[in-house]
DNA sequence: CGTTTTTCCGTAAACGTTTACGACAACACA
DNA sequence: TGTGTTGTCGTAAACGTTTACGGAAAAACG
């Protein structure tokens, strides 16, 4: 049986008001006792009950991380999360602050799930990923006045919550850019068919760097597919069947650019070599594969760390003497410069 | 602000009790008030507060899963656990149980993170997952009585705790004898060297099948190195150099196997042509790599499942009606051949 | 009709904290 | 000596549930 306050209190002789002051550090205790108290504390073994805690406080001291799988991806984004997961609790730790994983079916039941963690209070805010362009997600958090931060922008609710994004608009750009100077004027751009937001934000930035080098945009040249390796695999010939053969593709996902590479092998086309090949966004497979892809690769578990600091400064409890603040980043990505291209 | 109990009691002229009890699907309360305080929960959006069932009922409702990382390995086994923990999860969310994911540094530390977790009770259980040979967690939970289940197997404390492994022993095993029946007799085996219980497992097997096969085990064959990428490239050569060169190697790890393939391109050894290379566990980049890596692979989700339901069983509180019951299962791995062996 | 049983519900305590409030002593000051 | 201030602590309420207990009414039984 784990001791109480009460037990530490009795032990003492002293009240359990007092010991309560001691252990958090209040000012109203004589510096004596609160040694004493946290000597006695040590000693035996007393750390307070969270759930007491958090019914007193109204604050459960977690913090949810949704993980929406894509309805087209058994992976659930696999090698993306892991680091930025490790950024994000390894800041929120600091803060003595849990992180509660919350995943689930594709579709609709993630909003039940996120419903459930909001309205029995599981945790005191909310960490979206995978957002959509339109995030039912986030017009209900925002509607319920809940606190939340994504990873990813989204249209969907006013700019009143922190978000942390990758440059995926640069990235396309960039791209772009990097096939011209080495002579492609012909370049496709494959990316997933949902509507996550990274999608649109990728083609602004490739319609950009076209347009800026004069060259037209060819809507044959533009695929969408499932965000998974079949999805690749299924709609790049459907780009290298266009009219006038492109000589270099962008992919917007390493699965697909993965299935694609495998499309392109069956038709007898050599990324490296026949054709240029570039990813947003690399993982660690881009690396491995063969030709090993060139990619943009984003600083996954500082962005975890900083968005759990952007977070809590929007959380009354944790904001500092500057006060609630609503932070929005947008990072660059940086090219990794391999083989396919 | 949110609806609590004593709302939905006044909104009903009802006492809290009862609205409990119904809500609670108690048996002596009557049918009709009991729709009614159904309708009424629904009407208001009703919903308990967590934290305050928690702590008059001592649960959590939560289980926490420790994934402590590797002193070498700066990825914490990363493609491996996303898996993992989508079946952990799925089948603890239908328990109505959440997941807390807890990493934190390296080496001693989790220790402290595994305290907090059990002396603050913020889960009721836990999940170990990387269990070292000697694990001092393991040692530490089975003192304090907490409940909890393993990934993997150890030697640390007595077997009053439901754990699911892979079978690495029969993995070793059935390599080597593929090896064997493929006409190779100099076989190297390269692990990890840090006290990972599956390291000692996968050897366990893999000098049982050369005996079997009167192939007697050569020293200088089997290696130890960090549980990396660096770690394969940095072993891989001691082997190779050894009098008589094996003719196949064994990765007991797919980081170290890579790093091992990196090592062994740059001594223009071909794997798949001059050498046999075989990878226990298999992961997304074995499959990727070039040329593919022959492995063996576990049926990770499952497992995820499996470890939730065994976990359950010996909670007293989620137990069925056969009581509380340890269950201890050893799984295998389905071997994945492809073209490096 | 009296007695026993059943059905249903209200009361209140308890879980382990935190914190507003007030009390008391000690001390300073006039 | 009286008044005000400061430092320290105890008391008790509160957070939102669940649940043991008892009681009243209704039903069943003789």
């Amino acid at each position: 049986m784990a001791s109480s306050i009460h037990d530490l209190a009795r032990h003492l002789n002293i009240s359990i008001g007092t010991v309560s002051r001691a252990l958090n550090g209040r000012a109203d205790v004589n510096a004596d006792t609160r040694q004493r108290v946290l000597a006695a504390a040590k000693q035996l073994n007393y750390s307070p009950n969270q759930s007491g805690r958090s019914l007193r406080q109204g604050a459960t001291h977690s913090i949810a991380f949704m993980l929406q799988p894509h309805p087209d991806d058994q992976q659930y984004g696999e090698p993306f999360f892991i680091p930025f997961l490790t950024g994000l609790q390894a800041r929120l730790a600091e803060y003595d602050l849990d992180l509660m994983v919350v995943m689930g079916e594709p579709g609709q039941y993630q909003q039940e799930r996120l419903r459930r963690v909001v309205e029995t209070r599981r945790a005191d805010a909310v960490v979206l990923a995978n957002t959509r362009r339109e995030d039912d997600r986030i017009d209900y958090l925002s509607k319920a006045g809940f606190p939340f931060a994504t990873l990813g922008r989204s249209q969907s609710g006013d700019d009143t919550y922190p978000s942390l994004d990758i440059d995926f608009e640069r990235a396309g750009d960039e791209a772009v850019d990097r096939l011209v100077a080495r002579g492609h004027r012909r370049i496709a751009a494959i990316r997933p068919s949902l509507d996550l937001n990274f999608g649109y934000l990728f083609l602004d930035g490739y319609r950009k760097a076209l347009k800026r080098h004069g060259i037209e945009v060819d809507p044959g040249l533009i695929a969408d597919g499932f965000i998974n390796e079949a999805g690749g695999y299924q709609v790049t010939p459907r780009v290298m069947l266009s009219k006038d053969r492109p000589t270099a593709i962008i992919f917007n996902n390493d699965a697909m650019a993965l299935g694609g590479c495998k499309a392109l092998a069956e038709m007898g086309i050599r990324p490296g070599h026949d054709i240029a090949v570039i990813v947003i966004v690399d993982t660690p497979l881009c690396r491995y594969f063969s030709p090993a892809l060139t990619a943009f690769r984003p600083s996954l578990e500082p962005m975890g760390r900083r968005l759990a600091e952007m977070l809590l400064a929007s959380l009354p409890a944790f904001a500092g003497p500057e006060g609630t603040r609503i932070i929005r980043e947008v990072w660059p990505l940086e090219l990794i410069a391999r083989d396919s291209d």
